[in-house]
DNA sequence: GGTCATTGAATTGCACACAATTCAATCGCT
DNA sequence: AGCGATTGAATTGTGTGCAATTCAATGACC
């Protein structure tokens, strides 16, 4: 009567749309957590989640532009612009037309914002400390999940249904 | 002098600032891969990718209260209450106080947002195609990734370094 | 049965995300 | 050189997320 749900029992599809049996809302979920968890560490520092990653891209190379900012962080202009704005007004970062290209603004951190990298060393480990995973469990999960999202940004250029 | 970053090598702090060391970069940006992936897809019925989430959660339970339905997603009032009164709006529910505890509000599904379920049994496993994963790792990365959220809520209510 | 604490939803304020649009700068091509 | 297409940021509008606050309803305790 109640047998076991396995990969072969696609036939009700019922199952498919319990919440518990959804990838999609446990990334989803699991996404919230995690940045509900970074509140607390980046507060002090004056920093979102978004606000960081910006940082942590441009302390491994300064000088971006906007648009290769968004290509290393999946995010487009309409949600960098603001971010920038507000930590360029937090005084992290500098925001400057190429004088070669006025099309382009360069974002280049300050003094301050170099400087905030020193305070920002505690966060992975807090981090890596809470998900009470080691360090090779978290590897692999890091592969696993870029290599999801590298197939789901692949399969959003693609014809609907493949 | 380049050698391979293993577990053990823990004594550069640089590396942990790493974008793509991280995981939680990775869950984030495998998160919004996703929600945008379900956007063409939930558009036609009308519905953003939270809107879907609740009525997941109303097709299997019926009647429930917005706390109720706050647990179960893992979001507060601040977040559902919005999102409920436009999905009443657009005609899928409707909420009302309970009459033997007038603080609780009672969101019931109307027969247009049980219809709706028909339509969106095809979305999971569209969903399913796009991550190009087979049945059994979904299923592992289901449990690997609910496993991971609990492990963070459980760090987020406890002290601050364990 | 009156008072105080708790609970549940709603509200407010802030910061994302992203589609769609706009606008200026640049490129490509002849 | 000229001009249509493209590119890159910025803007606009909608919909989350969440902390903090508010307010009414309920519970608990004396």
């Amino acid at each position: 009567m109640a047998r076991a749900n396995t990969s072969a029992d696609t036939a009700r599809p019922t199952d498919w749309l319990q919440l518990d049996n959804q990838v999609c809302f446990a990334l989803y979920s699991a996404s919230l957590a995690m940045t509900k968890l970074y509140k607390p560490l980046l507060e002090p520092l004056g920093l979102t989640y978004p606000q960081y990653l910006a940082l942590l891209v441009l302390w491994e190379r300064d000088g971006l532009a906007v648009n290769e900012l968004g290509e290393r962080l999946f995010l487009d202009s309409g949600t960098l612009t603001p971010l920038l704005k507000r930590m360029e007004t937090a005084g992290w970062l500098q925001r400057q037309r190429a004088s070669d290209d006025e099309r382009r603004v360069i974002v280049s951190l300050t003094a301050e914002g170099r400087a905030l990298r020193r305070r920002a060393q505690a966060v992975p480990r807090a981090l890596a400390t809470a998900t009470g995973c080691s360090a090779d469990e978290l590897v692999a999960l890091t592969r696993r999940l870029q290599q999801l999202r590298t197939q789901l940004l692949d399969a959003q250029s693609l014809p609907p249904t493949h």
